[in-house]
DNA sequence: TCTATATTTCGCCAAATAACGAATTAATAG
DNA sequence: CTATTAATTCGTTATTTGGCGAAATATAGA
């Protein structure tokens, strides 16, 4: 009852919803997530924390950047809550926004990114 | 994207995934709920306001007491999570004791277990 | 070794949600 | 028609959760 729980929590909330759909399509950086949602960086690093503790998504280190992926051998609740998820928001408009923004931004380097979102969090500190 | 968060926010509590798997075995009374599961009346009425929101459950009337059961014709979300769930929780242990207490519950007309709660209001009301 | 950096964790606050008792509603039974 | 009843809704309270900025952490790079 614990996992099924952790899960369907994990699942109850639309920016980890959001962030599933970016992750299934494609291995992503945190910093690319930030792009794409829109949100603060300890934000974000939240939801990932959830959505990994309920197993949903695993991660890897390269370089500085922390990449987030689906999990490698799923259990059979894991597997099925990816794919309903996955099948129910094919058609959702949220999501084609997010895929369209996430394409041009996950076009760049997490490098590039980064320089990008330095400069506005030093725009920010100005005002 | 709303109907998936309406289902899986009617997902993320423990009472109403009980709920749903009493319902899922066979058509249930709103008493026997609240004696499977010991919470208060106005408690359970408010879970199956919610699943009944999210398409999950459907209802009844018949003489003074409302039915709940699993929808006639189900989109595919709402299939998917139903299965999804009954799947998941297959070998829970709560569901197990649920299940055998719903049994004693069930095998009993909504008469006589409102005299059994009508009386137990009572007694509590002596307190 | 030291500095810069990406990310996580912590602390705080606002919003959302779960639980209960009381009040209300919609019927049924007599 | 009136009284009773099952269930729902409302109001209140406690708990949980989402969001952010600040602080902390781990590590790459100079």
């Amino acid at each position: 009852m614990k996992h099924t729980l952790n899960i369907t929590k994990a699942l109850a909330d639309e920016s980890r919803l959001r962030i599933l759909m970016m992750i299934r399509e494609k291995e992503v950086c945190v910093c690319q997530i930030v792009e794409v949602l829109g949100s603060a960086f300890s934000t974000i690093s939240k939801h990932l924390s959830i959505l990994k503790a309920a197993g949903l998504i695993e991660s890897r280190k390269q370089g500085r950047w922390i990449y987030y992926y689906e999990p490698i051998s799923p259990g059979p609740a894991v597997q099925g809550a990816l794919d309903w998820v996955s099948q129910t928001l094919k058609d959702c408009g949220q999501i084609a926004r997010d895929r369209e923004k996430g394409t041009l931004v996950c076009s760049q380097d997490p490098e590039d990114i980064a320089k990008v979102q330095r400069h506005r969090v030093c725009m920010q500190h100005q005002l």
